[in-house]
DNA sequence: CGCTGTGTTGACAGGTCTCAATATAAGTGG
DNA sequence: CCACTTATATTGAGACCTGTCAACACAGCG
């Protein structure tokens, strides 16, 4: 299996020899938990970032009515709490759904690696442009969208990224989410989740049951959810084109 | 009038010198565009950033039903259509609201001003990750919140960055957007924001017109919307402390 | 074995959208 | 300056969607 850590680094532009060992040279430790443990609590001082190296993580602000909002689910590669650098006060609270293992990085380290590798800190740079984007096509599926719509981008945003982990994903999504945290994700009732997704399932769209969702008809669940896939490009404007047929 | 276009760049860590010569150093066009004009419509390509200077402008995209969702109100100072430089057609439509003025600044030149002046690289880091808590913020205050918070919440937001701007500012706020506008930000209808304002108004929380609109109770709509107030910090874990006063 | 978390279903209330009509304001061309 | 047009704001009635409350089935786990 090749090293998930390092796939959102690599995404835009290919890592060389020396900015991986650059990398892996940050000081960081790792820590392995349980499900439903809090990594991370809103309101919590920052002095430091996490990567994401196995399992399922959220992330989630506090929401009216004492409803907590899902932000971002974040998957083996993804850093997390990076928005809070720009808080003294954590902004979200980071909390693991099933075993995880991540790493720790001093704030310190990660701005030492920003400022001494540009061209690593370029690629956080995109990389957080790209979660940008994310959260644009989020508010997008839950602005003004009904409940069947708001779980279609759901569904289609995780296939999507799961599948950029996996070239060989298949439509079945194997997912530790409950129905409660389908809800928190979209701003619905854990009930009315229930409800839309037999409304799916009736329609053919999809089928199986909430931890392996197989998704029938992508075309059709993509029509309903209003929001086309992302084509990420390689970053050959900051990088340069490869010189040679490198990846 | 302080140059705004720098403000942003300010925010975390202030510019010296001889980066201010650099960040100016940029070649940029600027343009002049009258109310209501396309400054780049989705899905064009994308070969340039833009630098708000002058007036304001929405950024929207394309939801379900043919009804579009402002994903962000730019202010003067602002960067605009940076999410898109992942991509290779833009994500968002960039809509002027009333005159206003912008730089285009090539995407090469940009490449190259993150590459070559690292720590100017890394303030653009850090906006872009400030840019992420609102849009997780605007996600919390939008999800699963009635349309009253919905309003609330956007209202305090528009407040607190026009408050960053201009330390005079007022709790009146002057703003070009109209209830259309207003619904668009919100997932609402305007007819809908239409009725809550007007139950603001009932509630004490607000006065004056849409265009002229009168924070009467900031607690009271703060604690309503359930969005806390940002405390931007600066970033000394990056730049280093400042070793004098210097502001 | 009981307990807790999760999924499922029904009835009802409340919030928001839709459609429709009108008033007001703003901008345009004579 | 006025008449005209357009955009925006306002209000009402009804339908639809989603939340709330309640109850129960089921699985995993101590």
């Amino acid at each position: 299996m090749a090293d998930l850590s390092l796939h959102r680094l690599n995404e835009f532009a290919e890592l060389d020899a020396d900015e991986i060992s650059r990398f892996h040279a940050i000081p960081s430790e790792e820590f392995t938990i349980a499900h439903n443990r809090i990594i991370r609590r809103e309101g919590d001082p920052v002095d430091c970032v996490y990567l994401l190296t196995r399992g399922w993580v959220i992330s989630c602000v506090g929401a009216a009515r004492g409803r907590r909002q899902i932000v971002k689910i974040h998957l083996p590669g993804d850093m997390m709490g990076a928005p809070s650098v720009v808080l003294s006060e954590a902004a979200e609270t980071l909390e693991s759904v099933g075993v995880c293992t991540y790493r720790r990085i001093d704030l310190a380290d990660f701005g030492r690696l920003i400022l001494e590798a540009p061209r690593i800190g370029a690629r956080l740079f995109l990389s957080t442009q790209q979660e940008r984007v994310i959260l644009m096509d989020r508010i997008a599926a839950i602005g003004a969208a009904s409940a069947d719509r708001r779980l279609a981008a759901l569904l289609l945003h995780l296939y999507d990224r799961l599948c950029l982990l996996d070239p060989a994903q298949t439509p079945v999504l194997h997912i530790p989410l409950t129905q409660v945290i389908l809800g928190e994700a979209t701003g619905l009732t854990s009930i009315h989740v229930n409800r839309t997704l037999r409304k799916l399932q009736a329609d053919g769209l999809i089928a199986g049951t909430t931890r392996a969702i197989e998704l029938r008809d992508i075309p059709g669940l993509r029509k309903l959810s209003g929001i086309q896939k992302r084509q990420w490009r390689r970053a050959d404007w900051l990088f340069g084109a490869p010189a040679d047929g490198t990846a």
